[in-house]
DNA sequence: TTGTAATTACGAACGCTTTCGTATATCTTT
DNA sequence: AAAGATATACGAAAGCGTTCGTAATTACAA
Protein backbone atom coordinates (compact mmCIF):
# COMPACT_ATOMS: atom_id res chain seq x y z
CA UNK A 1 0.00 0.00 0.00
CA UNK A 2 2.41 2.57 -1.17
CA UNK A 3 2.00 6.18 0.35
CA UNK A 4 -0.13 6.27 3.28
CA UNK A 5 -2.67 8.92 3.54
CA UNK A 6 -6.53 8.25 5.10
CA UNK A 7 -8.50 8.06 2.47
CA UNK A 8 -12.10 9.64 4.07
CA UNK A 9 -14.38 11.13 0.86
CA UNK A 10 -18.20 11.81 2.33
CA UNK A 11 -21.00 10.53 0.41
CA UNK A 12 -21.17 13.29 -1.52
CA UNK A 13 -17.62 13.14 -2.69
CA UNK A 14 -17.66 9.61 -3.05
CA UNK A 15 -20.51 9.90 -5.57
CA UNK A 16 -18.73 12.28 -7.18
CA UNK A 17 -15.69 10.06 -7.47
CA UNK A 18 -17.44 7.21 -8.59
CA UNK A 19 -18.60 9.25 -11.71
CA UNK A 20 -15.06 10.41 -12.36
CA UNK A 21 -13.54 7.13 -11.98
CA UNK A 22 -15.95 5.61 -14.59
CA UNK A 23 -16.07 8.37 -16.98
CA UNK A 24 -12.77 9.92 -16.15
CA UNK A 25 -11.39 13.64 -16.00
CA UNK A 26 -14.64 15.79 -16.67
CA UNK A 27 -16.01 18.87 -15.85
CA UNK A 28 -18.57 20.25 -13.66
CA UNK A 29 -21.29 19.96 -16.18
CA UNK A 30 -20.84 16.43 -16.53
CA UNK A 31 -20.37 15.24 -13.12
CA UNK A 32 -24.24 17.60 -12.59
CA UNK A 33 -25.68 15.67 -15.33
CA UNK A 34 -24.61 12.39 -14.02
CA UNK A 35 -26.05 13.14 -10.35
CA UNK A 36 -29.00 14.82 -11.67
CA UNK A 37 -29.55 11.46 -13.39
CA UNK A 38 -30.11 9.84 -9.75
CA UNK A 39 -31.50 13.10 -7.86
CA UNK A 40 -31.86 16.67 -7.93
CA UNK A 41 -28.67 18.94 -7.32
CA UNK A 42 -28.07 22.05 -8.12
CA UNK A 43 -24.78 22.91 -10.28
CA UNK A 44 -22.93 25.06 -7.44
CA UNK A 45 -23.70 22.80 -5.39
CA UNK A 46 -21.57 20.10 -7.07
CA UNK A 47 -18.97 22.41 -7.93
CA UNK A 48 -18.53 23.49 -4.75
CA UNK A 49 -17.77 20.29 -3.96
CA UNK A 50 -15.60 19.50 -6.22
CA UNK A 51 -13.43 22.41 -5.74
CA UNK A 52 -13.24 21.42 -1.85
CA UNK A 53 -12.25 18.05 -3.35
CA UNK A 54 -9.41 19.66 -4.87
CA UNK A 55 -8.65 21.09 -1.85
CA UNK A 56 -8.77 18.27 -0.20
CA UNK A 57 -6.30 16.13 -3.33
CA UNK A 58 -9.12 13.86 -3.51
CA UNK A 59 -9.23 15.13 -6.65
CA UNK A 60 -6.88 16.92 -9.34
CA UNK A 61 -8.62 19.97 -11.57
CA UNK A 62 -7.19 21.05 -14.52
CA UNK A 63 -7.14 25.15 -14.93
CA UNK A 64 -5.56 25.78 -18.21
CA UNK A 65 -8.74 26.13 -19.61
CA UNK A 66 -11.83 28.32 -18.78
CA UNK A 67 -13.85 25.29 -17.77
CA UNK A 68 -11.80 23.26 -15.59
CA UNK A 69 -10.91 19.51 -15.82
CA UNK A 70 -11.59 17.39 -12.76
CA UNK A 71 -9.51 13.99 -12.56
CA UNK A 72 -9.94 11.44 -9.12
CA UNK A 73 -6.21 11.82 -7.46
CA UNK A 74 -7.39 8.66 -5.51
CA UNK A 75 -7.92 5.15 -6.63
CA UNK A 76 -11.16 3.99 -6.49
CA UNK A 77 -9.33 0.17 -5.11
CA UNK A 78 -7.35 2.32 -2.26
CA UNK A 79 -10.49 4.25 -1.42
CA UNK A 80 -13.08 1.11 -1.43
CA UNK A 81 -10.09 -0.53 0.97
CA UNK A 82 -10.03 2.59 3.73
CA UNK A 83 -13.84 2.55 3.44
CA UNK A 84 -13.98 -0.63 3.70
CA UNK A 85 -11.49 -0.97 6.40
CA UNK A 86 -13.42 1.97 8.51
CA UNK A 87 -16.75 0.11 8.09
CA UNK A 88 -15.53 -2.98 9.37
CA UNK A 89 -13.95 -1.92 12.43
CA UNK A 90 -17.43 0.44 13.56
CA UNK A 91 -19.51 -2.33 12.01
CA UNK A 92 -18.30 -5.30 12.87
CA UNK A 93 -15.55 -4.36 15.13
CA UNK A 94 -12.70 -5.03 12.99
CA UNK A 95 -14.21 -9.25 12.17
CA UNK A 96 -14.08 -9.05 8.06
CA UNK A 97 -14.79 -12.58 8.28
CA UNK A 98 -18.12 -11.81 10.28
CA UNK A 99 -18.95 -9.21 7.58
CA UNK A 100 -18.08 -11.44 4.43
CA UNK A 101 -20.38 -14.19 6.02
CA UNK A 102 -23.39 -11.24 6.35
CA UNK A 103 -22.38 -10.20 3.09
CA UNK A 104 -22.67 -13.96 1.14
CA UNK A 105 -25.56 -15.04 3.39
CA UNK A 106 -27.63 -12.03 2.59
CA UNK A 107 -26.98 -10.93 -1.07
CA UNK A 108 -28.06 -13.30 -3.93
CA UNK A 109 -24.64 -14.68 -5.45
CA UNK A 110 -24.55 -16.61 -9.20
CA UNK A 111 -22.41 -19.46 -9.82
CA UNK A 112 -19.93 -17.51 -11.46
CA UNK A 113 -19.43 -15.12 -8.68
CA UNK A 114 -18.91 -17.86 -6.52
CA UNK A 115 -16.58 -19.55 -8.54
CA UNK A 116 -14.58 -16.44 -8.09
CA UNK A 117 -14.39 -16.92 -4.69
CA UNK A 118 -13.48 -19.98 -4.57
CA UNK A 119 -10.74 -19.32 -6.95
CA UNK A 120 -9.90 -16.65 -4.60
CA UNK A 121 -9.60 -18.80 -1.67
CA UNK A 122 -7.80 -21.51 -3.47
CA UNK A 123 -5.18 -18.75 -4.37
CA UNK A 124 -4.94 -17.05 -0.13
CA UNK A 125 -4.28 -20.92 0.41
CA UNK A 126 -2.16 -22.02 -1.67
CA UNK A 127 0.03 -18.76 -0.22
CA UNK A 128 -0.32 -19.44 3.16
CA UNK A 129 0.82 -22.94 2.42
CA UNK A 130 4.43 -21.87 1.72
CA UNK B 1 -36.72 -9.92 7.20
CA UNK B 2 -40.00 -9.12 9.83
CA UNK B 3 -40.71 -5.40 10.36
CA UNK B 4 -39.98 -3.07 7.81
CA UNK B 5 -37.84 -0.21 9.57
CA UNK B 6 -34.88 1.73 8.24
CA UNK B 7 -32.19 1.60 11.15
CA UNK B 8 -29.47 3.84 10.41
CA UNK B 9 -27.94 4.81 13.77
CA UNK B 10 -25.03 7.13 14.06
CA UNK B 11 -21.19 6.32 14.76
CA UNK B 12 -22.16 7.28 18.32
CA UNK B 13 -25.25 5.51 18.33
CA UNK B 14 -23.75 2.00 17.04
CA UNK B 15 -20.93 2.45 19.85
CA UNK B 16 -23.74 2.95 22.41
CA UNK B 17 -25.62 0.08 20.43
CA UNK B 18 -22.35 -2.59 21.27
CA UNK B 19 -22.43 -1.92 24.81
CA UNK B 20 -26.11 -2.61 25.31
CA UNK B 21 -25.73 -5.35 22.83
CA UNK B 22 -22.81 -7.20 24.78
CA UNK B 23 -23.85 -6.24 28.66
CA UNK B 24 -27.83 -6.29 28.27
CA UNK B 25 -30.02 -3.31 29.66
CA UNK B 26 -27.52 -0.90 31.62
CA UNK B 27 -27.68 2.69 33.08
CA UNK B 28 -26.25 5.38 31.33
CA UNK B 29 -23.64 5.38 34.39
CA UNK B 30 -22.70 1.95 33.34
CA UNK B 31 -22.52 2.30 29.13
CA UNK B 32 -20.56 6.15 29.72
CA UNK B 33 -18.24 4.48 32.03
CA UNK B 34 -17.85 1.94 29.42
CA UNK B 35 -17.15 3.94 26.55
CA UNK B 36 -14.61 6.17 28.48
CA UNK B 37 -12.72 3.05 28.46
CA UNK B 38 -11.78 3.74 24.76
CA UNK B 39 -12.16 7.44 24.89
CA UNK B 40 -13.32 10.48 26.87
CA UNK B 41 -16.79 11.35 26.50
CA UNK B 42 -19.06 13.30 29.33
CA UNK B 43 -22.15 11.92 31.56
CA UNK B 44 -24.18 14.16 29.72
CA UNK B 45 -22.81 13.39 26.31
CA UNK B 46 -23.61 10.01 26.76
CA UNK B 47 -27.16 10.90 28.51
CA UNK B 48 -28.01 13.08 25.86
CA UNK B 49 -27.28 10.51 23.34
CA UNK B 50 -29.16 7.95 24.58
CA UNK B 51 -32.51 10.06 24.99
CA UNK B 52 -32.33 10.53 21.38
CA UNK B 53 -31.78 7.19 20.62
CA UNK B 54 -34.62 6.62 22.48
CA UNK B 55 -36.76 8.77 20.87
CA UNK B 56 -35.61 7.82 17.61
CA UNK B 57 -36.49 4.09 19.14
CA UNK B 58 -32.87 2.49 18.90
CA UNK B 59 -33.37 1.78 22.64
CA UNK B 60 -35.90 1.48 24.87
CA UNK B 61 -35.93 2.67 28.30
CA UNK B 62 -37.78 2.13 31.24
CA UNK B 63 -37.99 5.39 33.38
CA UNK B 64 -40.14 3.39 36.31
CA UNK B 65 -37.01 4.09 38.76
CA UNK B 66 -35.33 7.32 39.39
CA UNK B 67 -32.06 5.45 37.68
CA UNK B 68 -33.34 4.99 33.77
CA UNK B 69 -32.31 1.66 32.13
CA UNK B 70 -31.93 1.46 28.69
CA UNK B 71 -32.22 -1.90 26.53
CA UNK B 72 -31.70 -2.07 22.91
CA UNK B 73 -34.22 -2.08 20.48
CA UNK B 74 -33.01 -3.03 17.63
CA UNK B 75 -30.39 -6.28 17.01
CA UNK B 76 -27.09 -6.43 16.58
CA UNK B 77 -27.74 -8.61 13.06
CA UNK B 78 -30.35 -6.70 11.64
CA UNK B 79 -28.50 -3.54 12.40
CA UNK B 80 -25.14 -5.26 10.80
CA UNK B 81 -27.32 -6.33 7.77
CA UNK B 82 -28.96 -2.73 7.04
CA UNK B 83 -25.35 -1.21 7.51
CA UNK B 84 -24.22 -3.23 5.54
CA UNK B 85 -26.77 -3.04 2.66
CA UNK B 86 -26.43 0.58 2.77
CA UNK B 87 -22.61 0.68 2.90
CA UNK B 88 -22.58 -1.75 -0.05
CA UNK B 89 -24.89 0.50 -2.20
CA UNK B 90 -22.69 3.40 -1.57
CA UNK B 91 -19.26 1.87 -2.17
CA UNK B 92 -19.51 -0.50 -4.40
CA UNK B 93 -22.72 0.10 -5.74
CA UNK B 94 -24.83 -2.81 -4.72
CA UNK B 95 -21.96 -5.23 -5.81
CA UNK B 96 -21.79 -7.17 -2.83
CA UNK B 97 -18.99 -9.62 -4.51
CA UNK B 98 -16.81 -6.48 -4.68
CA UNK B 99 -16.80 -6.05 -1.53
CA UNK B 100 -16.29 -10.04 -0.36
CA UNK B 101 -13.34 -9.94 -2.64
CA UNK B 102 -11.74 -6.91 -0.95
CA UNK B 103 -12.65 -8.10 2.46
CA UNK B 104 -10.94 -11.82 1.55
CA UNK B 105 -8.32 -10.30 -0.11
CA UNK B 106 -6.99 -7.42 2.38
CA UNK B 107 -7.33 -9.27 5.42
CA UNK B 108 -5.69 -12.13 6.72
CA UNK B 109 -8.20 -15.45 7.01
CA UNK B 110 -7.31 -17.87 8.80
CA UNK B 111 -7.15 -21.60 7.96
CA UNK B 112 -10.64 -22.03 9.97
CA UNK B 113 -12.32 -18.89 8.54
CA UNK B 114 -11.96 -20.01 4.61
CA UNK B 115 -13.16 -23.48 5.65
CA UNK B 116 -16.23 -21.25 7.16
CA UNK B 117 -17.13 -19.56 3.85
CA UNK B 118 -16.12 -22.44 1.31
CA UNK B 119 -18.91 -24.57 3.92
CA UNK B 120 -21.44 -21.25 3.72
CA UNK B 121 -20.75 -21.22 -0.53
CA UNK B 122 -21.38 -25.02 -0.99
CA UNK B 123 -24.56 -24.17 1.33
CA UNK B 124 -25.36 -21.67 -0.73
CA UNK B 125 -25.02 -23.57 -4.16
CA UNK B 126 -26.79 -26.57 -2.72
CA UNK B 127 -29.83 -24.19 -2.63
CA UNK B 128 -29.55 -22.98 -5.99
CA UNK B 129 -29.24 -26.11 -7.52
CA UNK B 130 -32.59 -26.64 -6.20
C1' DT C 1 -32.39 18.77 58.58
C1' DT C 2 -28.95 20.23 55.80
C1' DG C 3 -25.62 19.59 52.54
C1' DT C 4 -23.53 16.55 49.04
C1' DA C 5 -23.80 13.42 45.31
C1' DA C 6 -26.13 11.47 41.43
C1' DT C 7 -29.61 11.68 37.88
C1' DT C 8 -32.52 13.60 34.29
C1' DA C 9 -33.93 17.56 31.36
C1' DC C 10 -33.01 21.26 28.44
C1' DG C 11 -30.90 24.26 25.45
C1' DA C 12 -27.15 26.17 23.21
C1' DA C 13 -22.84 25.98 20.72
C1' DC C 14 -19.64 23.87 17.72
C1' DG C 15 -17.93 21.37 13.69
C1' DC C 16 -18.69 19.38 9.43
C1' DT C 17 -21.23 18.63 5.20
C1' DT C 18 -24.35 20.20 1.97
C1' DT C 19 -26.88 23.61 -0.45
C1' DC C 20 -27.51 27.66 -2.88
C1' DG C 21 -27.71 32.81 -3.90
C1' DT C 22 -25.02 36.25 -5.86
C1' DA C 23 -21.13 38.38 -8.06
C1' DT C 24 -17.75 38.32 -11.57
C1' DA C 25 -15.50 36.75 -15.63
C1' DT C 26 -15.52 34.62 -20.12
C1' DC C 27 -17.38 32.81 -24.19
C1' DT C 28 -21.06 32.72 -27.88
C1' DT C 29 -24.57 34.44 -30.68
C1' DT C 30 -26.93 37.77 -33.05
C1' DA D 1 -21.08 45.64 -29.90
C1' DA D 2 -24.74 44.07 -27.08
C1' DA D 3 -27.24 40.35 -25.01
C1' DG D 4 -27.45 35.98 -23.31
C1' DA D 5 -25.39 31.75 -21.83
C1' DT D 6 -21.94 29.43 -19.17
C1' DA D 7 -18.16 29.15 -15.99
C1' DT D 8 -15.75 30.02 -11.53
C1' DA D 9 -15.43 32.24 -6.88
C1' DC D 10 -17.16 33.39 -2.57
C1' DG D 11 -19.79 33.53 1.37
C1' DA D 12 -23.47 32.39 4.06
C1' DA D 13 -27.15 29.58 5.70
C1' DA D 14 -29.31 25.23 6.76
C1' DG D 15 -29.09 20.50 8.48
C1' DC D 16 -27.22 17.00 11.30
C1' DG D 17 -24.49 14.97 14.86
C1' DT D 18 -21.93 15.74 18.89
C1' DT D 19 -20.60 17.99 23.05
C1' DC D 20 -21.30 20.13 27.22
C1' DG D 21 -22.87 23.68 30.68
C1' DT D 22 -26.52 24.53 33.71
C1' DA D 23 -30.77 23.86 36.11
C1' DA D 24 -34.02 21.01 38.41
C1' DT D 25 -35.01 16.79 40.82
C1' DT D 26 -34.21 12.93 43.74
C1' DA D 27 -31.48 10.09 46.82
C1' DC D 28 -28.19 9.64 50.37
C1' DA D 29 -25.19 10.86 54.32
C1' DA D 30 -23.68 13.57 58.08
Amino acid sequence: MSKYKKIRPTESELEILQVLWEHGPSTVRFVNDQLNEDREVGYTTTLKLMQIMAEKELANRDTSQRTHIYSPAVTEAETQHNLLTQFVDRTFKGSAMKLVMQALGNHNASEAELDEIKALIEEIETKQKK
